[in-house]
DNA sequence: TCGAAAAGATGAGCAAAGTCATGTTTTGTT
DNA sequence: AACAAAACATGACTTTGCTCATCTTTTCGA
């Protein structure tokens, strides 16, 4: 396990990802209150931010970094279930559901995350209407994006299930400045725990996509140069 | 096509279904409102209910019949997400999101459906805060299924899967009044569109497991005969 | 009540993708 | 710098489950 986490001081009023966020519906001079209510940590590489079976003390959310929400399966395979970046929020299910963490939630690159305390959240949540419907529409698109998933799984065959995958890793997290590399970095096992399939699976589909021409692989890194064969071999609906 | 839907009155203050759904916060005395805000009809089965891409005029609410939401796959396989008994809402997601249907809900048997008029649904969902905590758990209830119904399909062999839905659609629906019998009708398609498998290979497992005396198949019904072992077959996490 | 259509059942053959084994490269630690 | 461990890669073999074909039974509409 790496060092402890370091906790810091971090201003609502002025945070880039808060305006991407549910709480954008807050305006710069009302953040005092949520500033108070919150503390701000960093996770290193690896470092799990909560875990199956936890109980929600408050929302996390994402200030800067990327994130995995994965679950780990009857056979001991693990599940990815969702991405998270800068601005998402974390934990909301649990908490607005007043269950238990189902999934694990760990750091794909170190990130800086605040934790609003859960009464002052809730009392947000209910109050304001504006916050209310912005958390409404993101767990609708969860459910929307895990629907899409679910077929995905039912009626796609691996390969067209690996390029949906690219796909989303570019929707979710785009590019770098070049406008071709992914802007995550993914072990074959973590891109094969998120598209179902064996780890080997995947590193051979994503060897024959590079041999085809369809994306170039650069040590980890992954290059799209073909996004429209790409787009075809993922057959999708629409 | 079957006849038209036919329009009828029915009370909220006194209505059974509403008692076990979101609407179950309204005290009787205050269900007026409410009334004045909604019209009944009834579907016979196979009817549509609402279908994919089309946008929603108001919240179903059901009051009696089984419904399935399912969507098209790339290749035209139909995708069972979600099965909808009396005391469920309906259609509840595009409606919050402000977005159009993503699937198509049809009648597995006859039903009878409440529709609520969107801005007085909006309205209820934002102001009563027993509502919006309701509404909260029904959406992230639903994400959670589908969350586990990715884990399912994507680690899952068919057989287990296979065992999982039979033990859902137990979940959902119950036994009817003998303790034993599934109380859902559903075709060895419907079965496989919801277990993601061919129609041919939800059939030889069902008769695989009638042949193991773990069910038995009268007719189209299905008994669960042996329910320990079921779960055993199922595999399941927990 | 009859006939057509849909649903259910079963077998044979095949292909997709998983497992296992082994080797190479990269990464991170002392 | 050296070593161990993890990640990546590839081949051979096996299995699962899909497709296609055929047949029987049930359902439903005219």
């Amino acid at each position: 396990m790496k060092g402890s986490n370091l906790h810091y001081e971090h201003s609502c009023s002025t945070c880039t990802a808060r305006m991407h966020s549910v709480f954008s519906v807050i305006e710069p001079e009302n953040t005092k209150e949520l500033n108070e209510h919150k503390s701000c940590t960093t996770y290193k590489k690896g470092q799990v931010i909560f875990s199956q079976n936890g109980l929600p003390m408050g929302l996390f959310c994402v200030n800067s970094g990327k994130i995995k929400l994965s679950t780990t399966g009857p056979d001991g395979k693990e599940q990815i279930l969702r991405l998270v970046k800068g601005g998402d929020i974390l934990g909301y299910r649990a908490l607005i559901s007043n269950d238990r963490y189902h999934c694990n939630a760990i750091a794909l690159e170190d990130c800086s995350i605040c934790i609003v305390d859960k009464p002052y959240f809730l009392k947000l949540a209910l109050e304001n209407q504006k916050m209310c419907i912005a958390i409404f529409k993101k767990i609708s698109d969860d459910l929307k994006k895990a629907e899409e998933h679910i077929v995905s799984l039912s009626q796609k065959n691996v390969r067209e299930r690996m390029a949906e995958a690219l796909l989303f890793f570019k929707a979710t997290y785009g590019y770098e400045p070049d406008n071709q590399t992914l802007a995550v970095q993914l072990s074959r096992e973590e891109i094969a725990d998120f598209v179902g399939t064996s780890t080997e699976s995947a590193i051979r589909l994503l060897s024959e996509f590079n041999n085809d021409k369809i994306i170039e692989l650069v040590g980890k890194k992954i290059k799209i140069v073909n996004p429209d064969k790409l787009t075809k071999t993922a057959n999708l609906l629409y």
